[in-house]
DNA sequence: TGAGCTATCTTGCATTACAATATACTCAGC
DNA sequence: GCTGAGTATATTGTAATGCAAGATAGCTCA
């Protein structure tokens, strides 16, 4: 299990390229990060995510009908969306490859000493 | 530059690894931190990371006299600690490869066809 | 009517990175 | 000796954010 502390920052980004996959709504998208190994990401967690990627300019709303249950928030992304989840990716690399470097050190040999 | 909120809960498993390398202080943790690209890891980050490593069972600590400053205070790896390291690189992994799922999703194929 | 699924939102809490600040030791230059 | 720079540790308070818990509401089916 990923434990909370470790998806600070990580998850904002991780919804925005799920919405910029194709159009969606808070449920769904718990739905698919749990798909896609996260875990489970509860609601408390992915509305007051989404109302403030929708606040800060990076989405645009629209509600539509569902037929087999209450009306659903529709997420896009807007231009602000896209460079954010570009920044978001690009910092996300800078990381992985800092802890990726530090993971081979401590494996293999020790390279610098 | 790594956006603070995406080092919570990744920094502590990087701080156990520098230090199951080699026992080492502070000052120099966040030095190494800085070389493996990191960026700069302040005081206020690192000193109530090591004391809280330390209050859980994690990190032992013995002062050590410098030539060049005041007292060091060297950390070593408690079995405690080697198994927080251990859970750390496990989780970090699943975390990672759900990040790289999702990246491999929305930049090649799309899913919902 | 009520159970269960779908769907959104709010309040309050815990964790943690970090700025700012305080303390203290060693050494070089004056 | 005094002062400032570099080394080294610690504390306080703040901001960000994941999440539990709970409220609200609509749909379907028995």
């Amino acid at each position: 299990m990923i434990p909370s502390q470790m998806l600070k920052g990580t998850l904002e980004g991780c919804v925005l390229a799920i919405i910029s996959k194709q159009e969606t709504y808070g449920y769904e998208i718990s739905q698919q990060l749990m798909a896609y190994g996260f875990g489970k990401i509860t609601e408390g967690t992915i509305y007051p995510l989404l109302l403030r990627l929708e606040k800060n300019g990076c989405l645009r709303a629209t509600y539509k009908a569902s037929e087999v249950g209450p009306k659903r928030k529709y997420y896009a992304l807007t231009p602000t969306g896209q460079a954010a989840l570009k920044d978001f990716y690009h910092s996300y690399c800078e990381l992985s490859n800092a802890v990726h470097g530090l993971m081979q050190d401590i494996k293999g040999g020790t390279s610098h000493e």
